[in-house]
DNA sequence: TTTTTTATTGCAAACTTATTGCAATAAGGT
DNA sequence: ACCTTATTGCAATAAGTTTGCAATAAAAAA
């Protein structure tokens, strides 16, 4: 098993869930992809329900343990949370990509009507190699 | 009938679509709204079937004359293309907020695998005051 | 103005993604 | 090993969106 789910299920024990083989097997998928995972890719990994998918997922977000992407015309891709949100996105195949934090300067504002501010998400829309 | 709308029309006709009574009222909601609009919101303002409410904001999308915007918790919202992609969203509420483009610098990038980026989304979550 | 052409609409049905209710199962404390 | 109850799987439901097709209506032609 991964490091990365091993820190996670500890995490889980201490917040008092019970370590399933469910739960196991979709952290697993999570750390082992090299790329955020839509629900239907992970309920491919796994053997386990599609709705258990969903739940967990669910759950894992609630804890912050797994963060959600959204892009246009793609559903929504859940990855190991790690902060990072800015991503390039082929808007022919829907390739994802990360962008390394340091090359996009987003500094936090402050807004009018906002009592805080607490994430963010950046999205750059293009064309990949492979389909351009 | 509002100018935004009047232009768009005289748009469309130049680009060889027919000017119809649902074609005219779907730009009449986006154009009186003073926020992106979910579909169902059209669809409420409108008398126009919802399919063809879909239809026609994705002939639109597709000829660049409106865009979407996707936020995490709330379905795909849609406004008059003003190439405009910074908000802060609520987390509780999921009220949209547009932020003046020059509080946020956000310099185009290059990046590998990628041929060219032609738009990007920025949105930051946070909460309300309402809801704080 | 009337006719003709065909883009566009409305309706029904299908499809995708996600959620809910509930009985059966299994994790973890005793 | 047992007991309690969180968690799972299954079936059904819900929300959001798309597709097929006959009926309608916009715009061009007569």
């Amino acid at each position: 098993m991964k490091d990365a789910s091993k820190k996670i299920i500890e995490e889980l024990t201490m917040r008092g869930y019970r370590i399933t083989k469910a739960r196991m097997q979709v952290l697993e998928a999570l750390t082992t992809a090299h790329a955020p995972l839509h629900i239907q890719a992970i309920v491919e990994m796994v053997s386990v329900d599609a709705v258990s998918v969903y739940r967990i997922i669910a759950m894992l977000k609630k804890e912050h343990l797994v963060e959600e992407i959204n892009t246009q015309g793609d559903s929504t891709r859940y990855e190991i949370a790690h902060g990072h949100h800015h991503h390039v996105v082929c808007t022919a195949c829907n390739t994802l990509v990360h962008i390394p934090c340091d090359t996009v300067p987003v500094v936090p504002v402050a807004v009018e009507g906002f009592a805080y501010i607490d994430s963010h998400e950046l999205t750059y829309y293009g064309m990949c190699t492979k389909c351009a």
